[in-house]
DNA sequence: AAACTAATGATAATAATTATCATTTCGGAG
DNA sequence: CTCCGAAATGATAATTATTATCATTAGTTT
């Protein structure tokens, strides 16, 4: 955690940008939190500590932290943005549970090879990719019967 | 074409649902576009034959279309449901140029038995699954230099 | 400490989509 | 063929997440 605010810091005096508390504390916060978190749902988090931060501050600060390589975009396609931890959490994809809303993080490096031969099989060069599997997990199979 | 149609009506009469000059219009505007088109570009489309026509109509004939299994939801992440054929159009991925948005349509089956595995590997029963490839396309490639 | 500039917070704006509801229209019963 | 009840439509308001605006506040540099 101390890293990660290392790398917050440098990011700001890189780009000449100011070091506030509002910052700190959000980026505090959302370290905090591990899993997928909107920036509504951050939001109520630091207000409890601060009352007076504002919501659109959230909203920025979370842009710079996925500039700074320190959060990623996630986008389960319910219309919110969500917000993954990226510092030394490597690429990886999602599986959704359809019932319950489980996700668990996956990887295939075949698949990602695979992915990469496909786009240049059509001339492309690919920068990056979202997959997103969406199944009934275990627990909820269970369930049905 | 024709055959649409006939999906459609035969939709319509299994859920006790009517058949409308609009519902017929708004399909037929919609099979005329191949590719990838909004409620909104569809709306603005299908306006010129009919000005009176409201736009909450084309929404939800498109959500119907969907259920009838003759549109597929598409989302390139910029905030706006896309629509593409889905009859006679199997399942398949998009590839997505970031810099002029030109998408193709790709399929790799090998991929696809992939996906399943990883899914099962954590217990999920894989229903569906998105991906998005994102690159750059050979044209924006050579226009760089 | 002064001056300059960026950051903040409150609020308005935006954009896509959905909900509401009065009016119209379809499709079957008589 | 006409009437009735349910469903569909169109206009509009509401919603939701996010972004833009802008006056005020607060870092930073000198």
């Amino acid at each position: 955690m101390e890293d990660e605010k290392q790398v917050f810091t440098n990011y700001l005096l890189k780009k000449n940008l100011r070091d506030t508390p509002q910052r700190e504390m959000i980026l505090d916060d959302f370290l905090k939190n591990e899993g997928h978190i909107s920036a509504e749902q951050l939001y109520d988090i630091v207000k409890k500590r601060d009352p007076s931060i504002g919501q659109a501050t959230v909203y920025r600060v979370m842009k710079l932290l996925v500039e700074a390589g320190l959060a990623r975009e996630v986008d389960f396609g319910d219309g919110v943005i969500r917000y993954e931890h990226s510092y030394k959490h490597p690429h990886h994809d999602h599986l959704i549970c359809r019932k319950c809303g489980k996700t668990v993080e996956v990887m295939d490096s075949i698949i990602e090879e695979l992915q990469k031969r496909l786009a240049e099989s059509f001339g492309f060069e690919l920068t990056d990719h979202e997959m997103y599997l969406y199944g009934i997990c275990e627990d909820c199979q269970n369930k049905k019967d």
